[in-house]
RNA sequence: GCGCGAGUGGCGGAACGGCAGACGCGCUGGCUUCAGGUGCCAGUGUCCUUAGGGACGUGGGGGUUCAAAUCCCCCCUCGCGCACCA
């Protein structure tokens, strides 16, 4: 402590200060721990406990656990921790059972990228990290359930991760039933008939290759050669949720290919529909449930059938079939297997040169054409969007509705991995159709009548006309005329009849895409799967798991120049035969087999792990149905159950919310767990910002050593900008919780957390204002311990009634507010009660300073422990009950009227709060402002909202 | 481009359609102290003032209403998300 502390303590022996919170901080967090006052008791298993506390309603209330860097942590990280202590705190004190802990999720690409530069093992520098930021959290006296914290690396955890793989791998999506089923079920349909294989030959006849092949295209974890995006510079592939807009890897921002590889996927697309329709039952903000529809992106439209001569059709996918009429080309994805089918050794006679790109053959187009496509990156595709590129397959396939045959083009427009890859072009309704046939002098035919003053002559036209609100025109064959109907009606219509015509039908599409589920890294969690001789692929059994991740000598991955998209991934795991060759006896006696090297991706353990938490300990099971049944199941007002609530960063809106949400789906359709959803509230706390200085040189100069001069900020003399950026060490301006509680101590930064603003909103840190919420501490202390005895103050007497009122309103407020999470007007409520009693003056009664102490307790638990039990109580503060207001005291005894005339404030009256409408109107009109302000004009009207407001509108 | 969300003192922010600026920082003045970058008290939206008050004021413009920061329309600015998805 520095000498002028050491001062102050001589002036005020006792008063609040960073050395004394530092003192009783320790020793409460000391207390708790030894005492377990955050254990929550499960309803059995071994952490039941306490019953009278078990039968209280539950709460489970989370935080989306962190990845432990080695940097440690800055005041931005605990911003949700503390705000869902704050809530525990509150909750366990309003008569809840409250679960509230924190683990690590721990495997993933940073530690092994940190762990490559620096030579550690991964595991070595993760646990040190961990330890590392334990140390940080316990500082800042968070209620967490100790016995309930893991970390994802933990054999023991992950052998249940690779346990849900296996549930995952033996099981199918069984659309009638709509939900998953034991593959072994499936099994017995083909055995028995009921369901033919693909071929139609008998199960029995197939053999095991075969076979594994079939269960294949229904297990939900599956291995296929899709394409893929694959990162050389990263040397993995990602799942396309990890791929950004502009095609390059979230991770590290290396450019990402497409390459048919042989990976690891979960079918998550199985549940496209049950993921979109149970967002409606969920309590999150409606930006995240508009992310996760959107990314879902349901499309509600037709499969329509184009005759191609001699080779079959094409099956395209359209939300615009009531257009059908005004298709007057179409366009295959340039790697549609189609194309190599329908393409004519020659141009037809009299095709356009254009489309023809100059080449001599339809082959040699198609050839060039896809060389051209493929050596695009994602990067310059999406820039050349509006320039659209493509080529004449020379084929001509038939519009179903018009007979009219329409040229067959590929284009990079056209995505494979979209709808069926392939799409009719209505120009003349469609913008990126209209440009393309533009650049190709394509016919097009208006048939949707524009509701605008364009006219019905598309080569005039600007762009397309796409609007739904307009009556279809040109659209009638001998059997079927859309002529005049509105386009939903439309739409209905021909739907319809291509149905009868068996050449087409309505149908949904998602943009969502099975979730790639492999990743060429060591810092993962190792599949259970193992490969026989045949290549076929064998699940481990659950007692042969949790199949270690092997410590290795050489744990990098293999990149790539992250330019060059013709490498191959490799796995840090296949280089080491002694792992990978293993003898096995899978039930059918001991033969060779060779381990799958791929490992699963960091989203894997955190897929889960609020089920875990439940139960930390169940050797037997992934989570005892009870205790799941208990914290976790459906109830009133939350149909799926799910944890109560949820903080976390929106940045994690479609990977890890949504990922976890198919697990919970999964381990409920299997029957392993009641809910099925896995976060029934979800809150997205807001970032702390911080001020970015940097030098005239743009670079970014230490925060903590800038200056302010007349509004001007320097640094060592040298003007220097400030801009609003995020808080971190590359940018010198991060500030660790721990300065601030050495400073302050570490119930200050709590309440300046809370007090900063809403909880979603982002906002600036502002070292400077901490100091605000030492004083509230420091003032708290301050009436109810003499700060020159250290005695507390308070007398046994009864409260004025003027406290009482301040108290009550206080206590009713505060309990609102937290319940709501409003956290920053609590605060001002208990400053303002604080203010109000020091003001008063004199010894506080005691009543009110317990209740005082009470409600600050979940805000700053240390200093409320330290008064309640130097107030005589001998317990912990954390399980009394919170405070209830008395409704009679929360009423003031007079309340001030406004009195306005025409909606100006001009007289105020002290009235009862229970006056009559007529009575204080009656007082309004007779008060001398008033009638000043009136200066004799009539009245017109008089709106009276007593007790608070009297308007009168003069004639 | 499309879709969300937000603009309030010097700063962070309060405000069921009903007194704009709670609470805090900062600032100003005073007290205490040998002293103080963490004590205490008071003041602090802007402008005018005859010192009673008055006028103006929530990004800009319009509207609804007795009454608008709040509801509606248009515009501006910023932030976020999606982006050739047929």
């Amino acid at each position: 402590m520095s000498e002028t502390n050491t001062a102050a303590e001589v002036a005020a022996p006792h008063r609040y200060t960073a050395a004394m919170a530092a003192d009783i901080e320790a020793r409460w967090q000391d207390f708790w721990d030894a005492e377990g006052t955050y254990e929550a008791p499960n309803p059995t298993g071994d952490l039941a406990g306490d019953p009278a506390l078990a039968a209280k309603p539950k709460k489970f209330i989370m935080d989306m656990f962190p990845y432990p860097s080695g940097s440690g942590l800055h005041v931005g990280h605990p911003l949700g921790y503390i705000a869902t202590d704050v809530y525990a705190r509150h909750q366990r004190m309003t008569g809840h059972n409250v679960l509230h802990t924190l683990g690590f999720d721990a495997f993933g690409l940073p530690a092994e990228q940190y762990a490559v530069q620096t030579g550690t093992h991964p595991r070595i520098s993760t646990e040190a990290n961990m330890e590392n930021m334990k140390a940080q959290l316990r500082r800042l006296g968070l209620g967490h359930d100790k016995r309930r914290s893991f970390a994802t690396i933990d054999a023991e955890y992950y052998k249940w991760t690779q346990w849900i793989f296996l549930q995952i791998f033996n099981s199918w999506y069984d659309t009638e039933a709509v939900r998953a089923r034991p593959i072994a079920e499936l099994v017995a349909q083909f055995e028995s008939g009921e369901r033919a294989t693909p071929d139609g030959r008998a199960w029995a006849a197939l053999d095991a290759g075969e076979r594994a092949d079939v269960l294949g295209q229904y297990r939900l974890a599956y291995a296929s050669d899709a394409p893929v995006n694959w990162s050389p510079g990263l040397g993995t592939v990602l799942a396309n949720e990890e791929v950004t807009a502009d095609g390059r890897s979230e991770r590290g921002n290396f450019p990402v290919f497409k390459a048919k590889l042989r990976q690891w996927n979960m079918r998550i697309t199985a549940y496209a529909d049950r993921l979109l329709d149970d967002l409606d039952g969920l309590d999150w903000p409606e930006a995240i449930k508009l992310q996760q529809r959107n990314w879902i992106g349901r499309s509600e439209g037709a499969r329509v059938d184009f005759p191609v001569d001699g080779a079959g059709g094409i099956t395209v996918f359209t939300t615009r079939q009531d257009t059908l009429f005004g298709a007057t080309y179409m366009v295959l994805a340039p790697e549609h297997d189609l194309v190599e089918r329908i393409i004519p050794a020659a141009w037809p006679e009299g095709t356009h040169p254009v489309w023809t790109g100059g080449h001599a053959s339809p082959a040699e187009a198609v050839t060039a054409y896809r060389k051209q496509a493929a050596a695009k990156s994602d990067v310059e595709r999406q820039a050349e969007a509006k320039d659209k590129t493509g080529v004449f397959t020379g084929a001509y396939a038939t519009n179903p509705v018009s007979g009219e045959k329409v040229p067959v083009f590929i284009a990079d427009y056209v995505l494979m991995g979209y709808g069926t890859g392939a799409i009719m072009a209505v120009p003349a309704h469609d913008s990126r159709d209209f440009a393309f046939a533009r650049a190709f002098e394509l016919p097009m035919r208006c048939v949707v009548e524009p509701s605008d003053d364009r006219g019905t002559d598309p080569s005039t036209w600007e762009d397309a006309f796409s609007s739904y609100e307009a009556k279809l025109v040109n659209s009638a064959n001998d059997e079927v005329s859309l002529d005049g109907l509105g386009v939903v009606d439309a739409k209905a219509r021909i739907t319809e009849w291509l149905r009868e015509h068996g050449v087409g039908e309505g149908t949904v599409n998602f943009r969502l895409r099975d979730w790639l589920f492999s990743r060429q890294r060591y810092w993962g969690e190792p599949f259970p799967i193992v490969y026989d001789e045949e290549g076929i692929a064998h699940p481990l059994p659950e007692s042969m798991l949790p199949l270690e991740l092997p410590e290795v000598e050489d744990y990098s991955p293999r990149t790539f120049d992250p330019d060059d998209a013709d490498t191959q991934p490799e796995t840090p795991l296949s280089r080491n035969a002694d792992w990978v060759n293993v003898t096995l006896d899978l039930g059918d006696g001991p033969k060779k087999y060779r381990r799958e090297t791929n490992t699963m991706p960091n989203w894997a353990g955190s897929c889960w792990y609020e089920l875990r938490y439940l139960d930390p300990n169940n050797e037997r099971r992934l989570v005892d149905p009870e205790v799941e049944q208990y914290w976790m199941g459906p109830r009133d007002g939350q149909p799926a159950g799910g944890v109560d609530l949820y903080i976390g960063g929106a940045e994690h809106a479609v990977l890890h919310l949504l990922y976890a949400r198919f697990w919970s789906k999964v381990l409920h359709d299997l029957g392993h767990i009641s809910s099925s959803e896995p976060f029934h509230k979800l809150y997205n706390q807001g970032m702390i910002q911080a001020f970015v200085y940097r030098d005239s040189r743009g670079i970014a100069v230490p925060a903590a050593e800038v200056e302010e001069r007349d509004g001007a900020y320097y640094h060592q003399g040298e003007k220097v900008s400030r801009v609003l950026g995020k808080m971190g060490k590359s940018l010198k301006n991060a500030v660790t919780p721990d300065e601030i509680c050495g400073e302050y101590g570490a119930d200050t930064l709590r309440l300046y957390e809370m007090a900063m603003g809403p909880l979603d909103v982002s906002r600036p840190w502002d070292t400077r204002a901490v100091v605000g919420q030492f004083r509230l501490l420091q003032r708290l202390w301050r009436n109810i311990v003499d700060e020159e005895t250290g005695e507390v103050t308070v007398v046994d007497t009864e409260p004025d009634e003027d406290t009482l009122r301040a108290l009550h309103k206080a206590i009713d407020g505060v309990g609102q507010d937290m319940a709501g999470m409003r956290f920053n007007t609590a605060i001002a409520k208990v400053t303002e009660l604080n203010n109000h009693l020091t003001k008063a003056g004199g010894p506080l009664a005691r009543s009110v300073a317990e209740r005082l102490v009470l409600l600050v307790a979940p805000l700053a638990p240390h200093v409320a422990e330290e008064l309640w039990r130097r107030l005589g109580h001998t317990g912990s503060v954390v399980h009394q009950d919170f405070p209830v207001a008395d409704p009679s005291y929360v009423v003031d005894e007079t309340v001030t009227c406004v009195v306005q005339v025409k909606g100006k404030v001009r007289a105020r009256l002290e009235i009862s709060p229970s006056i009559s409408d007529e009575e204080l109107e009656a007082l309004a009109l007779a008060d001398e402002n008033v009638v000043a302000a009136l200066g004799g004009a009539g009245i017109r009207k008089v709106i009276v909202r007593a007790p608070k407001l009297v308007n009168i509108v003069p004639a």
